[in-house]
DNA sequence: CGTTATCTTGACGTACATCAAATGTCGTGG
DNA sequence: CCACGACATTTGATGTACGTCAAGATAACG
């Protein structure tokens, strides 16, 4: 059900110019490159691109790149042998993959819209860290981040009822998006009511009615698919601290 | 309900042979340090220990110290308002804590057993990582490690049952202790049956009738406790897998 | 050896899952 | 532009795994 190599690669290697022009650069680990560094990297990467539905790292196969997204959104993931799916995670623009140090990829990675990422070796990073130690240093203050994000997310599958999880989530959206306002604010949902389902622990059933119920409460308001507009963040975001 | 500061403390600042007679060196970041820049870890670090029952870390509280367990275990856990409580995991000898790159702590943590440490201030651990890049290398590593392992702990929360999450955490016991082997093994629980349950997701009564199923199913062994016999590893490693 | 916390076991309740069907949405081709 | 089919979403009816409540049993402790 899942395993695909990219369909072609669009060879850069020798393009140092690409990374100075990339949109991730600034949100992405390779801000942490001074430019004179950056053919450094270019030389290193591979770019490439995932359609929509398409998976572009399988849990389990050999992991031999690290990847940096620079255009659109995927859904990371891991399975249970009957197909219950865990989503472990949504990135985007700027987010990098496949920091494990194991052999293998720890979960999957499929495209939600049309991807593009760049890829390194993972032989060549070692290296390329040695070279280059405020990316490391980057890396570093990354994977902190990200082990802090798993812990709410383990507070959430452990302890929140599905409506505090679906808050939760909603709110979440919001911070990414501005510093959480105190007003109304519109999120984008670009992944399927089952992702977020798997994303919360919970069923498409029991997600849809947790959204039904938090709209005719007068939280949300659904707008054209696939936004949802926050109506009361304050709320909502009592709602997802476990204070209702 | 927790707040506690350290009982007292082991001046040891100058003692810089102390690093290299420690027990936990060797299973720690510190092995990442050579012998002759020791005294650049011993002169930043203080040692400390908190009694069984302890809170020597507030979630919330300001983040200006990274911990290094030298002896005895602790739980991690994060609360909500109203109380509930989970987990995120159990640290012992060797275990790094505080990564966290946010102002204050993520989690709190509590002594299982007496713990001793030592602690680094936060604002001394950006120049001893430029002192010492293999130490930050092997911070890295330490963080992949765990990030890892929080997926597959969100898998558990997220998808498992009650029998797969309580398979999973004595299969985790049992493959610290060694590398998985395929005879019966004996783990020890230092933790408590709520412990185990905050950490699963689980009330206190399901652990222990999952336990008791177990049990009366042959795959485990209550003895003196805190120590259980595992009696058929691989059959508890396919439920732990979500095969049965 | 009493006191207290932890663990076990049973009876019952419930939040969410499952099963099922109606409704809505989107892409495709006539 | 509209008709059609495939799929996502919503909503309802029912089932169940686990939570809650309660009572003993066992172990830890001074």
């Amino acid at each position: 059900m899942s395993t695909s190599v990219l369909p072609f690669w669009l060879g850069a290697d020798r393009d140092a110019m690409r990374c100075s022009a990339c949109d991730a650069r600034a949100l992405s680990i390779c801000s942490a490159v001074e430019d004179c560094d950056l053919h450094k990297l270019a030389t290193a990467m591979q770019v490439g691109e995932a359609a929509a539905g398409q998976t572009f790292i399988d849990e389990g196969a050999t992991a031999d790149h690290f990847f940096n997204i620079t255009a659109g959104s995927a859904k990371l993931f891991k399975l249970l042998p009957d197909g219950r799916r865990q989503i472990t995670g949504f990135v985007g623009v700027g987010d990098f993959l496949g920091l494990a140090v194991s052999e293998s990829y720890a979960f999957s990675a499929e495209a939600l819209e049309s991807v593009r990422f760049c890829r390194f070796p993972r032989t060549r990073l070692r290296t390329l860290l040695n070279e280059l130690p405020a990316m490391e240093r980057r890396l570093l203050r990354v994977a902190s981040n990200e082990l802090v994000a798993a812990q709410e997310q383990m507070l959430l599958l452990g302890c929140k009822t599905a409506r505090e999880r679906v808050a939760s989530f909603l709110m979440a959206r919001v911070g990414r998006l501005r510093g959480g306002s105190l007003t109304a604010a519109l999120v984008t949902l670009p992944m399927t009511r089952g992702d977020i389902g798997d994303y919360l622990g919970l069923t498409i059933e029991t997600v849809s009615r947790t959204l039904s119920r938090l709209k005719s409460d007068g939280y949300i308001a659904i707008e054209a698919p696939p936004q949802i507009r926050i109506l009361q963040p304050q709320a909502l975001r009592k709602i997802a601290g476990g204070f209702a």
